[in-house]
DNA sequence: GGTTGACCATGACGATCGTCATAGCGACCC
DNA sequence: GGGTCGCTATGACGATCGTCATGGTCAACC
């Protein structure tokens, strides 16, 4: 049986999210169908509008918000217990991780839906800028309590999400990790000297 | 009749390639059908085939050229006349043009076809590097004319690239310029320390 | 132990996808 | 003026898309 837990699914609808999540990283939103999922997942078809009653694009929210969690959870704990520039490792590290693995195939599922999105599912935006803006919130929690201003904190995070979003996407195009390493490099000598 | 210039081809055909390259950035690659560029672009249906016989990896093909020469062209005029911040401003703003204009539902269409190229299409994947290459190489010599080492000119147009790229994808997620903003601010602050 | 309800198998719906074949148009060349 | 060729109109192909209805299974609860 399952084993249901408050604000987790069934297993098998855990697992459609998490391989829409794997999926949109290669192939984007409009590029990645149900038959898609269920193959990947091994999730049974005859469930699908019995776990996700709003169709496709709630998927695509559930994913979006999980991958959003995700990788929260993994920036919130690199900043609890280092230093500046440990903030921009936890980030940049992730998307190098998946980068690698893919072999450059694969890239952030939140960037994915973001450049897809029509007017029809503004759902999907919202669950974008949510993470996003998480994303941004902690990292600018590291960076105030490692010394920088709030102000100066917010931007940098700001820069942060966007730059390594940005590699991510140049390093795909190259299929190397050049872009990154510039990235990361001139990330870590401005927080560096922000927080002095 | 049709006046052929060396190196483009009849109107309905650029026709094709420009209103691809605008949709690109609504509804991405796979999220536009060839009916809609034939819609937009008021080309006619049976000449598809003729004008792109690769189909439309083709079509994207052309379109993510034809972007990339044309942001290169005016991030070069914009480079030739100017300092080290205006090459920043050149390439921040058009993309916020591009946000404003069409309501924060727009983005890049060469990160729309990098983030949903597969593997039987590594033409796209050719065309996007090209159009961030020459993007980068172009900021590049602009940074080294205004004072900066090849070296750190080199890495910081990656920076300039990724960060605009990225902020522009926050931007259409928020649905404010806010993100491209405060990346525009921090460039210009990194790029004038870098020239001295 | 009968009933409820969560969950899944199966198959199909209409629409749209990329692709292509065929026929025909009109301008140009010899 | 007969023929060639670039270009377009039209319609269709099979495949796949998201969506849904129906029927069934099995554990849980009264």
């Amino acid at each position: 049986m399952n084993v249901i837990i408050a604000g987790m699914g069934t297993d098998s609808r855990e697992r459609m999210v998490r391989s829409a999540a794997y999926l949109f990283r290669e192939r984007g939103y409009s590029g990645t169908g149900f038959r898609d999922v269920i193959a990947h997942s091994g999730a049974p078809r005859g469930s699908i509008y019995h776990h996700f009653p709003g169709g496709k694009v709630q998927l695509a929210e559930d994913a979006v918000r999980y991958a959003g969690d995700f990788l929260d959870a993994g920036i919130r704990a690199a900043v609890e217990g280092g230093d500046a520039a440990s903030a921009v490792d936890a980030f940049a590290g992730w998307w190098r991780g998946v980068l690698v693995k893919s072999g450059f195939r694969a890239g952030c599922p939140v960037v994915a839906v973001t450049v897809e999105s029509h007017d029809d599912a503004p759902q999907l935006v919202k669950a974008s800028a949510d993470a996003f803006g998480r994303w941004q919130d902690t990292l600018a929690t590291g960076l105030e309590n490692a010394g920088a201003s709030p102000e100066r904190a917010a931007r940098l995070a700001t820069l942060i999400v966007s730059s390594v979003e940005g590699a991510t996407i140049l390093c795909r195009a190259e299929r190397c990790l050049r872009p990154l390493d510039a990235v990361v490099a001139e990330l870590k000598e401005i927080t560096r000297t922000a927080v002095d």
